[in-house]
DNA sequence: TAAAAATACTCCATAGGTATTTTAT
DNA sequence: ATAAAATACCTATGGAGTATTTTTA
């Protein structure tokens, strides 16, 4: 027995017509009366009786109808709760973080945030940036904050860009680029092989 | 959304695992996470948080879970009911008749049976044999009473002689078979042009 | 004769299965 | 290496449709 079974049992009811109840139900009256047949050879009841006068239901109908139209009811109820819920959730929005970000930018824009919805709860995660892509799919967290995310997250997430660091390269004035004016792309092709101290 | 979906989602709740709860559903592993997925995405939330340290339940799958349960009880206390109905109805025993069948054979028997059963309650209706025979059909009378029942009915019904009838031909004593002793046979064989009165 | 329900078939959507890959321990 | 979940693909049950018959008003 599905909630199908209950749903079509309960239109034949209301509209004591096979062809009437089809109708509402937007399927032929040959596929509701087998429904209605399954159902009954299923409970081994008979819930219609087919005379002459038109349908009628049988006491046992009587009561199933009841208990039908309760469970149908509830399912409803139960889906439109979810719904609803997972619009206005109580759940925590929950933010994965590396450190370095946290700090220059999440705190004080988070701030606002939380002035502007505090209705909504807000939770931190700290994790790698892998375990942060991971944590997105699985819905673990709902905002990823990474840096230099590859291009094939675009395809699956939204992807945007919040703050742009500024990266200032120290080295030794004795290095051969030093007091060198120099483009960034240059700049990262030739120190690919120094050890650089990259700070934000 | 059907009761199959609420099961299945029930029984993974339970379990925290995708194939235990398969092993409980006696399905596969495969179809039982394609329902929970199909189930997730008609209602837009994520009922399971897949971590790395196992299955749990969202906050959303929590309140789901509980209005599940509630209806897959009632469905199956709907069932239960229906079916314990049927057996020991308070439907009554619904018999036809043909009245010269009432008088000579009914009134005695179903008044034993009434002090044998008290709980059942007996309702009769008259009604002539082609009648009775499509109610039995569809359930409007559980018993029919009549004469001489065509064969075909014993492919369809359980078909119980109860009583024999004398049957006297009343003739004319100036009529030429008056007086002749003759086996019923032969009797119904010469008298069907006749015009004889039958009598029980 | 017209209507409504049942019956007979045909079709196809999808639940479920098997095999495989992916992921995490 | 193992175990669990996801993915891909295939199969087949049964839900739904069309056409027809049956039945009753």
């Amino acid at each position: 027995m599905e909630l199908r079974h209950l749903k079509y049992f309960v239109t034949v009811a209301e509209e004591l017509s096979f062809s009437r109840a089809a109708g509402r139900l937007y399927i032929s009256q040959p596929a509701l009366s087998r429904q209605i047949k399954n159902l009954e050879d299923e409970l081994g009841v008979v819930l219609f009786l087919r005379q002459s006068d038109g349908l009628k239901l049988t006491e046992a109908g009587k009561i199933f109808l009841e208990q039908a139209k309760d469970i149908l009811q509830r399912s409803d109820v139960a889906v439109q709760t979810i719904k609803a819920y997972s619009i206005n959730t109580d759940e925590p929005l929950v933010i994965g973080y590396i450190p370095t970000i946290l700090q220059s930018f999440l705190g004080e824009n988070l701030h606002k945030f939380s002035l502007t919805y505090p209705q909504v709860p807000i939770r931190f995660q700290e994790m790698p940036p892998s375990e942060q892509v991971r944590a997105l799919r699985n819905g673990a967290i709902d905002i990823a904050f990474i840096s230099n995310p590859p291009d094939e997250l675009e395809e699956e997430f939204v992807v945007k860009c919040v703050k742009q660091v500024l990266i200032d390269a120290l080295l030794p004035d004795t290095h051969r680029l030093a007091n060198q004016p120099i483009s960034i792309k240059e700049r990262v092709r030739d120190t690919t092989s120094d050890k650089s101290v990259l700070s934000p």
